[in-house]
DNA sequence: TGTGGTAACGTGAACGGTCAAGTTGTTTTA
DNA sequence: TAAAACAACTTGACCGTTCACGTTACCACA
């Protein structure tokens, strides 16, 4: 009995404003061709009638929802995303856009870019940092959705934004190589995401470039378990080093603990080496010297881009790609004689 | 020229089946009234032209979206909700939900609701823990949209979820005192969140109750930057005490590093206790003890709890309290005499 | 044999907007 | 002064579904 309340549509406005319901559109969407006093006439009419333009039967003839959509695929538990969504979310906002969020298994990837075009979706962003797939077959799934991955991807031509790891990871061991460092373990993420790969390799071959053979390496997989557990394994296997370089800051957390746990200290008898720059790296037991993404920045701009390509449909896509920084901080030192 | 593929709709599967475009619709919603070959021929016709529902249109009929919104009120840097928007957004999923998600201000709520009832959202999910609203206002605003908060709100009627936080509190209060701790000092978070406020007043009372002068405090904000600087403070005051609560993992983290550049140990100096039990508790120096939000658990039930409500809208609206555990580690120990 | 019931399908009208093409009436222009 | 131009507003069609009836055809039963 409280819901007789029926809802007020553009007909009844101009019903009370004794006008066509084309005229309120046109005032609705602030578009020429209505006298002011009838402007102003519907407008107070509408402001009486506490009306709201409903966006689903909008969407429904303009083809268009205002709404992005983000897919998180294939990752299980996703600590890496942390204040990312919200952050986009905040950023799409701001540009007149809602964010839906969704999880898609990479197997399931068609179905999911089928469901967005449904929804009348306008762009995708894809969170997707395991997923090896060809522009052709990713283009052709996507099915003509703009799509920006938020992704380091070199090997795509598609649109991606993403931090140069290969830059970021030279950074790193460059650090450590000038502070007299021969022998440089490793705790890379998993090679089976893609930034883990290039981590893993950049590590390598920046090493032997230099003319040393690379240390025992042990991949983890962004927990500080994970952490914890391969730098026990790098000091099990015997091999001798003097440096560490970790994933990210969470990881080196864990191989903190266990270097602590084998009595040794660091920086003095070994030094860390983490990425990311979150907060904790700040507060750990030494603060960490890491290797600075600034992740918001990469939402920020995946999001922009996004918006550019669904304004302007025959854009030339491109790659954005963002540098890293290095920040100094007390976990890294000269190696001394 | 590639877009010249027109989006194939309901009529054309009806035209090339040879039925009526209701036939149809009866097919893709699984309702009876087909014959078995007529449907299958359908289905057929369905699967070679690839077509998918249009959502959007479904939704301007049916009212109904197959949407929550998650609202995040009055929130800046939201390192607490982490992962609760992809998990939400699963939850939300295996029910057959999709996940918006939304940042709002306390003071634009209203416009947020009236947006939301715009778009169809079929219910809310409203993270805001600072929100002090009378029960009266908020319905008001709600419009008759269901909504669940994500919050504990012990003043509140309408439909919440949260974890008991003078239970909470409690356990941490007494575990201490068990261990034989009088002088007992708080870093509670900052008393303008609900939860704050409840953690310090509860703190202070079951002091009180025990007969003993609660200890120095001061509130953080969640940032490990305000636990460090708060237990420089707390140290400042020059009061004395060998326990102190801290708001979170990631306080207590901060917290830890400011009693170790006072050259105090825990927990043979002062024992440590926070809240959360992230990752992170596991993997301190020493690892804490501390109490235990399951959140992705609170995030899950506020997601079905709201679910019920859409499909009851008459029902009883309730609150669904949840118990923390503690999780004993390292950082706290008998005060010896 | 006629009445009634039911399974299987078809039709018209929403849903609440936008778009494109009218229809006025007034003003400008040749 | 007739034609053209324009501002202000109206009308009909459409977006792609679902919903509520209508219409068949067929079979059963009294």
């Amino acid at each position: 009995m409280v819901d007789k309340k029926k809802t007020v549509t553009i007909r009844d406005i101009a019903r009370m404003a004794n006008v066509s319901y084309q005229t309120v559109s046109l005032v609705i969407n602030d578009k020429p061709g209505v006298s002011d006093p009838t402007r102003q006439r519907v407008q107070q009419v509408m402001q009486e009638l506490d009306y709201h333009p409903n966006k689903v039967a909008r969407m429904l003839t303009t083809n268009r929802s205002h709404t992005l959509e983000l897919f998180v695929v294939d990752v299980q538990y996703g600590g890496r995303l942390a204040d990312s969504t919200k952050n986009m979310a905040h950023v799409a906002k701001e540009a007149g856009y809602s964010l839906l969020i969704s999880e898609a298994e990479s197997s399931h990837l068609g179905e999911a870019f089928d469901s967005a075009a449904a929804r009348m979706i306008d762009g995708i962003v894809m969170y997707a940092p395991r997923l090896k797939m060809s522009d052709r077959e990713l283009d052709k799934l996507c099915n003509g959705l703009p799509l920006v991955r938020r992704d380091y991807v070199p090997g795509s031509k598609l649109a991606w934004v993403g931090f140069d790891q290969v830059y970021a990871t030279r950074l790193a061991v460059e650090h450590l190589l000038e502070l007299g460092h021969q022998h440089i373990a490793a705790i890379p993420p998993d090679a089976d995401l893609i930034n883990g790969y290039w981590r893993y390799t950049t590590w390598k071959n920046v090493l032997l470039e230099n003319g040393l053979e690379p240390g025992p390496s042990c991949a983890g997989d962004y927990s500080m378990k994970s952490g914890y557990e391969a730098a026990h394994k790098l000091l099990d296997s015997g091999q001798y080093f003097t440096a560490l370089m970790v994933g990210t800051d969470g990881m080196a957390q864990g191989a903190l603990r266990a270097l602590h746990e084998r009595g040794l200290r660091v920086p003095r008898d070994i030094s860390v080496i983490s990425f990311d720059n979150t907060e904790l790296a700040s507060y750990t037991e030494p603060p960490l010297t890491t290797v600075e993404f600034r992740f918001l920045k990469q939402d920020e701009i995946a999001i922009k881009y996004l918006i550019e390509i669904i304004n302007d449909p025959n854009m030339e896509l491109h790659q954005r790609v963002l540098m890293a920084d290095l920040v100094l901080r007390e976990s890294t030192r000269p190696i001394h004689k």
